[in-house]
DNA sequence: CTAGAGATGGGCT
DNA sequence: GCCCATCTCTAGC
């Protein structure tokens, strides 16, 4: 799969599809690289959970634009979020990146996540992964799918068939906690973030 | 190992 | 003012 037949896949999928074939994708930042482990799938005007459902507003724009592009976030007073933009329909799409296993630059990343007490503890969270790649709004909105940008997605080699699947992570009562839209690279289940899959 | 609580600041109800 | 798609530290097994 080469990443604009990659764009044309998340143009057409439901997002919690767009998800699953991100598992196993590999994201690279100028300070390193990581293989992808774990995602969670946010909707818009369906979804009570995603920061899109009561509508566009200036931080959740990307949500509803083009398919492919950064959506960069900031929250809980320290940490960037990433995701990726899914479908071009009218509502809004984005797919969470949660956890990764490094590929390249591990030195790099130990130095910039300081607090990390062992090599497990580098990528798995989603603020933890931003931290360690050097990811913040900086990079919103870009297109992830142009390997000539400095941030960017390569497709998985091969799609996960058996993805294990959770519930979403951090979501209040009445928040779509029970959405099974948590998913976990099967051969990498030890790189990805707490709480522990239910499977 | 687990559970609980504090830190922290931007967005919006 | 309240709400977070979180992380880290501490206390206690």
């Amino acid at each position: 799969m080469t990443t604009e037949e990659l764009r044309t896949m998340l143009c057409e999928m439901r997002v919690e599809d767009s998800a699953h074939l991100l598992l196993g994708a590999t994201l690279v930042s100028p300070i390193g690289s990581c293989l992808i482990t774990e995602v969670e799938a946010y909707g818009g005007a369906d979804d009570p959970g995603s920061h899109a459902y009561r509508g566009i507003t200036p931080r959740t724009e990307p949500m509803f634009g083009p398919a492919g592009h950064a959506f960069i976030y900031f929250t809980y007073g320290n940490h960037w979020m990433l995701c990726i933009t899914a479908h071009d329909r009218e509502d809004a799409a984005a797919t969470l990146i949660r956890a990764g296993k490094p590929l390249s630059g591990l030195e790099e990343m130990k130095s910039r996540r300081a607090k990390a007490k062992s090599e497990h503890d580098l990528l798995t969270g989603p603020g933890k992964l931003t931290q360690a790649l050097g990811i913040d709004k900086q990079y919103n909105e870009l297109d992830l799918l142009n390997p000539k940008n400095e941030l960017y997605i390569l497709p998985t080699k091969e799609v996960i068939k058996y993805p294990v699947i959770d519930v979403r992570v951090g979501l209040a009562e009445g928040k779509g906690e029970h959405t099974p839209w948590r998913f976990l690279h099967p051969d990498y289940i030890q790189d990805t973030s707490l709480p522990r899959p239910r499977i």
